[in-house]
DNA sequence: GAGTGGTCTAGACCACTTG
DNA sequence: AAGTGGTCTAGACCACTCT
């Protein structure tokens, strides 16, 4: 029944879904590798990597030489922002309405500091976007973002008011497969006190970030602003490699 | 001449070094798994358990069918603080004078919010410090920590005014494994305008962090408050598994 | 000493890219 | 069609914990 490989990532989210349903309760020791082995039908090394993904999103660890426990779980409030998993506004409030105000939408040549970012030569041309993102009516965060426009074709108003993800995936058929993140505090802009409602005391976060696709190639340069009440920014670090 | 196991680590410190040395240069093709797998004389599960490493902290990308490549590098600044891998000011600046300074230094009884962090009852004493972090003989960081007293044993205030991860490591033995990170950005309180020079209209950065033990105990939780340009903080993800 | 997770091997088949 | 990475297997030995 296997839907040809994967499987450790199919059998990391039954397990997970074991301990949500607390089948596998807080602090409790888990089945041997060898027990999971058996009873997903795999061998030892593919139970031995779908913990791995566990592992290192923190529901579990291990004591070598005693066994695979649930780990004490953190509280994670719904504004929260789980910064490993970010994929846009639209998925991280899949309940709620996530709707867009387009400020500003032209077509520019890159400046160097997104030349760099996005690897491209001064003359190739990106889209210049800058948003504001309302959570159920209510202005949530500035968004500026910069893409290539060879690489994100056909980008129009009507998907600026939606989710480009979405456009990028269901649409252009595109895989993004990592980012490279900067989060910092700053005082706030004319253009934060005017969308987001700061006075002159009132800090924002802002994200800078670069996403690219499965390739490598990157395909998002944006800073996203919110004020510093709007959520706070998670970040979950098991088992070190080096 | 393998250390016995975890070569897979070592092969991936070695291909980090020919990265950054450029040996294998940005967005390069680096050579194939079967031929690195006879190099080091491993298996090629063995590689790619050491090129999974790399991927994930972004330094390489992968194409199926295709080959494994050099991802352009994203410029870190010295101050930035690369979150995933954080163990303590001392280790961010190996380079750097860091020094401390005790403003607080007693045994309490946890609140509420503190037994919750650290998984405690309500009659296990911790430390509870605060210390304001120097770094060069600047004021750089205030940091407020509470460890259970138990878990830490001896602590006193000459290690205090260096480095406590050194003091659990090399003295106590003990082992870090994991971390659960909350970033936000705040208005400064006195204490921040007192020891890190803010003004009102001057944010801080704060971060919430509860570290635990190998064993998955929690040892340490704190709130760290630099002020906002005081660095940034590095997320790279890559290679989303769910 | 028995049991558990950590690492490694040698080989296999598949999915995808490239010429 | 050939080549590359992604996944999986069955089995092995080691390091560590528990008793």
């Amino acid at each position: 029944m296997k839907t040809q490989n994967r499987s450790y990532r199919e059998i990391a989210e039954v397990i997970k879904k074991r301990i949500e349903n607390n089948e596998y309760p807080i602090n409790a020791l888990i089945p041997k590798q060898v027990a999971l082995a058996e009873e997903f039908s795999v061998s030892r090394t593919t139970i031995a990597k779908a913990l791995d993904i566990l592992i290192s999103r923190g529901f579990l660890y291990t004591r070598r030489g005693a066994g695979t426990f649930v780990t004490k779980s953190m509280v994670l409030s719904k504004q929260d922002f789980y910064v490993q998993d970010y994929i846009g506004l639209t998925n991280q409030f899949p309940d709620d309405t996530v709707t867009s105000k387009i400020i500003l939408f032209e077509i520019v040549f890159p400046d160097e500091k997104v030349q760099s970012a996005l690897n491209l030569k001064a003359e190739v041309p990106v889209y210049n976007v800058i948003r504001l993102r309302l959570l159920n009516g209510q202005n949530y965060m500035l968004e500026h973002t910069r893409m290539p426009v060879h690489l994100i074709k056909g980008l129009h108003s009507e998907i600026l008011q939606k989710s480009i993800y979405k456009y990028i995936k269901e649409t252009l058929k595109l895989t993004m497969s990592g980012a490279w993140r900067k989060i910092f505090a700053d005082k706030p802009n004319e253009q934060d006190k005017e969308y987001l409602g700061c006075t002159e005391t009132d800090p924002v976060m802002r994200v800078e970030q670069i996403v690219c696709l499965t390739d490598g190639e990157p395909f998002e340069y944006s800073i996203t602003t919110r004020k510093y009440d709007q959520g706070s920014f998670i970040v979950i670090d098991q088992k070190s490699r080096f």
